[in-house]
DNA sequence: CTGACAATGATAATGATTGTCAAAAACGCA
DNA sequence: TGCGTTTTTGACAATCATTATCATTGTCAG
């Protein structure tokens, strides 16, 4: 049994600040994105803290974190339970998908191969239909 | 047109040892293991050459990129054309799949919501048959 | 053989993330 | 409401993979 329930969790007023900013957000963004928003909104959180909190939601599954090839990991408030991403790499605005086919398919690759305690990530990347109106034109959005 | 034709390319004898080095490698493997294994050849290449080697050889398509969450890039060489990996999370063994069905879906995803110019990326991680009868025993493997 | 220019590599710089630790904030309890 | 304990915060330093510098070396076409 593990003994987690018995720690105790405080609430601050740092906390609520980021986990609504993510709420607010429809994309993935990064610590320091969420960070300079949260400035701009008169919030006084350290960035330490971001990066702390942000690393208990994940560790928590309430958000989503998503490492782009050499950019910073950005993060998302998603649903519960196992899906994929498809993701504006213009702004960021990220639609959850899922796939049962993918699915079965990797556990069949994987044991067909002899391989145990099988995981998977899968992202799929594309120009959402708004930037691909007016390109590279979007406030507060990732350029 | 592209001009990458006229730029002259040169041999040398490290950009020769790190492709030599790769394709003994059977695993993916980190650009500081590379060097490492090149020092214990008696080969005498720079750290700076090797991720210099790497990233051309990348970008050339004649090697695979992999960033494992929290780690370092590692790569390998595998065949040309569009795959995927099976990957040992234990001793970095990879088998090429391909999965035809994962490729469509994903195409098929991605242009029901209106996105264009669409990729993806899909690693499988599991334990190999080998690690998972002796564990955490493999030289020359990541432990 | 030679000269132009690509390649090398020791070193410094970068930049995101994590570690540190004194000070501040929460909260159970009196 | 006040207190003491324990968690949390955050400015700052440390880490560490990767990249940029740039003087020196190696290639190779002519
Ligand atoms: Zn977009
Ligand atoms: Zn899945
Ligand atoms: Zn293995
Ligand atoms: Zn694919």
């Amino acid at each position: 049994m593990s003994a987690d329930q018995n720690v105790a969790q405080r609430n601050t007023k740092q906390r609520s600040a980021v986990s609504a900013v993510l709420s607010e957000a429809e994309g993935f963004y990064s610590a320091q994105e969420l960070h300079a928003r949260l400035r701009e909104r008169g919030e006084r959180v350290g960035l330490t803290t971001v990066y702390r909190t942000l690393q208990g939601l994940a560790d928590a599954g309430e958000i989503d974190v998503m490492r782009p090839p050499g950019g910073e990991h950005l993060y998302r408030r998603c649903s519960q339970g196992h899906h994929h991403h498809l993701v504006c790499r213009e702004c960021g605005r990220a639609v959850e998908v899922e796939g049962p086919a993918v699915e079965s398919w990797a556990e069949k690759v994987a044991s067909r191969h002899g391989y145990v305690n099988v995981s998977h990530t899968m992202e799929i990347f594309g120009t959402c239909p708004d930037c691909a109106t007016n390109p590279s034109n979007h406030p507060g959005h990732r350029p």
